[in-house]
DNA sequence: ATCCCCAAGCTTTTT
DNA sequence: GCTTGGGGAT
């Protein structure tokens, strides 16, 4: 242990500016009213929510009684270490020494609407064995529905599952009439609009039969359960005090939810900031925080944060000159005082294959000027962005991390098992189970029906699938399958012994099931360690789907823990992280802007805010990379094909003077050619000086 | 009723 | 390139 005291440690809040101070501090009077903090990019926002919230409890707060909303759970993870270490030193524990105090209640909204609902379900007509939906389930209850009301014909060309989940799902979170969603963002669905909410009638029917809830009815439910006076002031009252981090990416039904919560804001704190709005396709509206301080009696304290503690002047002039742009925003304008005469780049290269080797080069020489791996990161608009980078680092034996587009729990022997552990908990879940059942040799989608209905209109659903009596082609695998789900059902099973129950039976099925059993046994594998770590099969269940491991492994087998690794990750699974090296792949209209987004203004204005993000994540190096000829999937007709990019709109002739653009020599693009080795020792050589 | 093969359509970001 | 729907063989 070293005897230099941690800074925390000897004042913890002598590393606040005043602005800091001032939002932490603010509120000490009883009566103060809500409080809204304004953090650019880069500003100490977490370090001063923490500081805000272990203020709180050394004056005297009950940490049970603060909740915490975050984005996801790995921030709520973050702050929970950083509010602890900042308590430890307030109230003068020593390190090693009593735990301070923990917050009981932090989370995502849906994290803790799920709790909240689990523990209120009787009062509220709940069923307490709900179960939750992913975003996959959903679709494919919503694929049910809409095709038990026919409509799922060739021919007639109604919108896809996954498309009218979205409508819905917007509508919900928007607090919008179906009418004005179609009008504002599905135009091509309108002529849908009767078929549309008889479908959304059945589908919310279907889910209340099921006793299951969707991401969104975590919040819907949450909600309307606020509606209620007598809820609400009990509710309200438990949380003392409210801070939601990440405001500007809450929708309205989060908004709803929170005014529910504290209708005076009357100990409500939400940071954010407008510039960083990015999840305006979840129906989150910049909104929010843009009308926050009108919404009280007592208006809002806004409290602005503007002095950046992350990245250098010029990547910050940059940022500054990207986001300029914008029309409506609280007016800010971010300073450092960590000067460098490193402008960030603007390399260009041929094409994706070339962006990948130049990527791969800049890594390694960074490396080699000490910047460890974990302290590089590539982003990207959309996961397919980086397949041609991960080839080439995979190559080059470079580990990496990606984040972002993870379809773990989409894989279908994952979804398998997940099914058969759901359905045994509540056996009345009718995806769960159709799924399960069908996992039998001989047993399609009519047999699985029959037994579905058995047991939904029985009493006791276990008992009538006890009952069922299978074709003969299926007696012989039927007992060992129905042993497994019942003995699931126990309620006495201790976690993870059900899910080694559950592989038990479901191992032996891998091979006749797929071709590539043994990629999908190691999944499972991974699977079971994940397990362990929860308390429940219960927490297991509605922390996976509610949280899902968010990144996969680059290299086969397990990431180990304390290797050097490199991070991939789209821009949107980057919010609130920083690196020292960053580069931002496919700076070129089409990825950013996205095709997909330049519908309206609006729009754009998200993508240029994308862009913005992307910039202000980097600490010393920053470069956006420019392939001047990509490949894009297919969009409508033509089939793959390559175009030739142009460098993104958010990044006009007028802003080139605040980058270097890399080559020098016009009409080479950076890494053209794998044989031009040369080049490389060049690159090298300068990366090397920048450090001198 | 199941299963296997073919054809057709669509392809962002995520709790 | 990958899922979904339809048709035919078993």
């Amino acid at each position: 242990m070293s005897h230099a005291p941690d800074p925390v440690a000897r004042d913890p809040w002598a590393e606040l500016n005043p602005q800091q101070r001032e939002a932490v501090a603010y509120g000490a009077a009883p009566d103060a009213g809500p409080l809204l903090v304004i953090a650019g990019a880069g500003s100490g926002k977490t370090s001063t929510l923490a500081h805000r919230v272990a203020r709180l409890i050394a004056d005297g707060a009950d940490p049970n009684r603060i909740l915490l909303l975050t984005f996801s759970r790995r921030a709520a993870a973050e702050m929970e270490r950083r509010v602890g270490r900042v308590l430890q030193a307030v109230l003068g524990m020593r390190p090693g020494g009593a735990q301070p105090p923990a917050l009981q209640w932090a989370g995502t909204f849906h994290a803790v609407g799920a709790r909240l609902l689990r523990e209120y379900a009787p009062r509220i007509g709940l069923s307490e064995s709900f179960t939750i939906h992913d975003r996959g389930d959903a679709e494919d209850l919503m694929g049910l529905a809409r095709h038990e009301l026919g409509y799922s014909g060739a021919k007639s060309r109604f919108p896809l599952k996954g498309t009218c989940l979205s409508i819905y799902s917007r509508a919900v979170n928007a607090q919008e009439p179906l009418d004005r969603v179609l009008a504002r963002h599905f135009p091509w669905c309108a002529q849908w609009e009767a078929q549309l909410k008889a479908l959304f009638g059945a589908y919310v029917a279907a889910k209340q039969d099921q006793h299951v809830l969707d991401y969104d009815d975590l919040l819907l439910y949450w909600a309307e359960m606020m509606k209620e006076p007598a809820v609400a002031e009990e509710v309200g009252g438990v949380f003392e005090h409210v801070l939601v981090d990440e405001y500007q990416d809450t929708n309205r039904l989060q908004a709803a939810i929170l005014l529910a919560m504290k209708p005076d804001g009357r100990g409500l704190t939400v940071v954010g900031d407008d510039a960083q709005s990015i999840y305006s396709f979840r129906a989150a509206t910049v909104r929010n925080i843009l009308d926050f301080p009108g919404q009280f009696a007592r208006p809002a304290q806004v409290v602005t944060l503007e002095r950046n503690y992350r990245s250098t002047q010029p990547i910050l002039d940059a940022s500054n000159a990207v986001i300029a742009e914008s029309p409506e925003r609280y007016a800010k304008q971010l300073w450092t005082d960590r000067a460098s005469s490193q402008k960030p780049e603007l390399v260009y290269v041929s094409d994706e294959s070339g962006q990948a080797r130049w990527v791969a080069d800049q890594v390694l020489a960074r490396r080699e000027a000490g910047v460890r791996l974990i302290s590089q990161a590539a982003l990207f608009r959309s996961a397919s962005h980086s397949a041609a980078l991960e080839l080439e680092l995979t190559r080059r034996n470079i580990p990496y991390v990606k984040f972002g587009g993870l379809k773990f729990l989409e894989a279908a022997h994952i979804k398998d098992v997940l099914s058969l552990l759901r359905w045994a908990r509540n056996p009345l879940g009718r995806l769960a189970g159709f799924r399960a059942v069908q996992l039998l040799p001989g047993v399609g989608p009519a047999t699985a029906a029959r037994v579905l209905d058995a047991m939904a209109a029985a009493d006791l659903p276990r008992q009538a699938l006890q009952a069922f009596k299978p074709g003969a082609a299926v007696a012989a695998d039927w007992q060992p399958f129905l042993e497994t789900v019942l003995a699931l059902g126990d309620p006495a099973l201790a976690w993870p012994a059900d899910l080694d129950l559950a592989l038990r039976w479901y191992l032996p099925q891998l091979p006749r099931l797929y071709d590539d059993p043994v990629v999908r046994q190691a999944d499972l594998d991974q699977l079971a360690r994940i397990a362990g770590t929860y308390a429940s099969r219960e927490q297991f269940l509605t922390e996976l789907t509610l949280d899902p491991p968010d990144a996969t492994s680059g290299q086969s087998g397990a990431p180990l823990l304390d290797e050097d690794y490199m991070i991939l990750s789209t821009i949107h699974s980057a919010k609130g992280q920083e690196w020292r090296a960053v580069y931002v792949l496919n700076v070129v209209d089409g990825c950013i802007p996205s095709d997909m987004s330049t519908g309206d203004a609006d729009e754009i204005e998200e993508e240029r805010r994308l862009l913005y993000v992307a910039m202000t994540r980097a600490r010393e190096r920053l470069q956006l990379v420019v392939p001047q000829r990509f490949y894009v999937h297919q969009q409508s007709g033509l089939g793959d094909r390559h175009v030739y990019g142009t460098r993104s709109r958010f990044v006009p002739d007028a802003l080139l003077p605040l980058f270097e653009v890399l080559p020098k020599s016009r009409g080479q693009a950076a890494g053209a050619a794998p044989v031009r080795e040369g080049s490389r020792i060049d690159i090298a050589g300068r990366l090397r000086g920048a450090w001198s």
